[in-house]
DNA sequence: ATCACTTCTTAAGGTATCTTAATTTTTATC
DNA sequence: GATAAAAATTAAGATACCTTAAGAAGTGAT
C-alpha cells in the first residue's frame, strides 16, 4: 500500500510553507511525523483550515496539481516535522498508471470523499457546538495537541467563540 | 467512458424517493433525464441538500454502499426522471476490477473530490451571497430550473433569506 | 376559468456567532 | 528565571442570518 513514488525524506519547521496561493502544485506531501496543514485565505484576510495532516497523512492542493493550474491554498508546517514529497504528475491521467497503483489511489479517493461529504454535511446542518463535539470525536488526539485556534479555524468558528463554548460545554458536564 | 454496469433505464416520478434514512445502499443511480437530490435532515428536522444530480450526472451514498452501514441520506425525485441504476458493489474492492475500470473510477473520483472540496471551501469562507452568487456562476441551467427554495438549502441558508439577498442584489444591480 | 397548493416575498423581532478590545495564561527565548 | 511573544479568556456591542407569520404570486388539476 505505499506504491506511490516517494522521495527520501525531508525535514522542515514550524513556520515553513510548502505551497502559497499563485503557486502551481507539482508535489504532494507525506507527513512522517509533526503536522502540516492547508488553508485558504478569504476576501477580508481571513484563514480557513481545509486541513490536518500529521503522521501517515497525505496532503496537497489536487485541484492545482490535476488542472496545472494556480493554488488557491496554503499547506504549511504547523509543528517541526518530517516528510515526504510526492509527485503530483500521476494525478493529471490515470491511463498510464500499473493497476496496483490504481488501486491504491481509488481506495484513497473514495474514502477521501466520504470524509469530505460528511465535512459538508456537518458545515450545513449542525451547530457550531455540535461541529465542535464532532471534531472532538472524530480527531481525539489532534484536540490535545493543536492550540486552539486552529481548530476553531478549522471547524469555520473564530477562538474567542470556542473558548466560549468549551466554557459552555464544560460548565454543563460539570452538573 | 462508460463501463459500469448499467441496467435499462427507470422512470421515476416527481417526489419518489430512492434512498432512505436508515437503508443500505446497494445502487446507485445515472440521471438520464430529468433531477435527483440527496439531503439530509438534520436534528431540528430541516432538510440540507447535498447533491443535485440532473442529466448525466451519478448519485448514490458512497459511504453506506462502501461501508455496508446504513444510510444517512435520502435521495428523491425532484422532477419526472428517466434513471439507470448502478450497482455499488464495486465500490467496496477495488482489486478485482478491469483496468479500465480503475481509470474511470478514480478520474470520477478525483474530480468529484476536488469540486466537495471547493463546497468546504465555500462554506467556511463565504457569505452566503457570495455562495449564492458561485452557485449561479457553477450551475446557471440549474439556477433557472431549480425552485429558490432547493438553491436555499444547497448553500445553506433559508429560502426567506435567499428571497431577500435576491432582492439586495437585483437592486444593487439596478444602479 | 376556478380552486387548491406550493412557492415566493416581505417584514419584524430573535439568536448564533462575530468583532473589538482588554486581561490573563501559557509558551518560547535569551 | 526574566522577558517577550503567542494563545486563551472574558465581556460588550454588532451583524448575518433565522424564525415566524402573513400575504402575493405562481402552478397544476378539474
Amino acid at each position: 500500500m505505499d506504491n506511490l513514488k516517494i522521495s527520501k525524506t525531508k525535514k522542515v519547521s514550524k513556520g515553513d510553507i510548502l505551497l502559497s496561493f499563485g503557486d502551481i502544485a507539482t508535489t504532494a506531501y507525506k507527513v512522517e511525523s509533526g503536522c502540516l496543514r492547508s488553508y485558504v485565505i478569504d476576501n477580508v484576510g481571513k484563514e480557513h483550515i481545509l486541513q490536518f495532516a500529521p503522521e501517515d497523512w497525505f496532503i496537497g492542493d489536487m485541484d492545482s496539481a490535476t488542472n496545472k493550474k494556480p493554488s488557491n491554498i496554503f499547506i504549511d508546517a504547523i509543528e517541526d516535522s518530517e516528510i515526504s514529497i510526492i509527485s503530483t504528475e500521476v494525478l493529471k491521467d490515470f491511463t498510464n498508471l500499473e493497476k496496483e497503483l490504481l488501486v491504491e489511489m481509488s481506495t484513497k479517493l473514495r474514502n477521501n470523499l466520504i470524509a469530505t461529504n460528511k465535512r459538508v454535511i456537518s458545515l450545513l446542518s449542525a451547530t457550531a457546538k455540535e461541529r465542535y463535539i464532532e471534531f472532538t470525536e472524530t480527531y481525539p488526539t489532534l484536540v490535545q495537541r493543536l492550540p486552539l485556534k486552529l481548530i476553531a479555524s478549522y471547524i469555520g468558528i473564530t477562538p474567542e467563540y470556542l473558548s466560549d463554548l468549551r466554557r459552555k460545554i464544560s460548565k454543563s458536564q460539570k452538573k
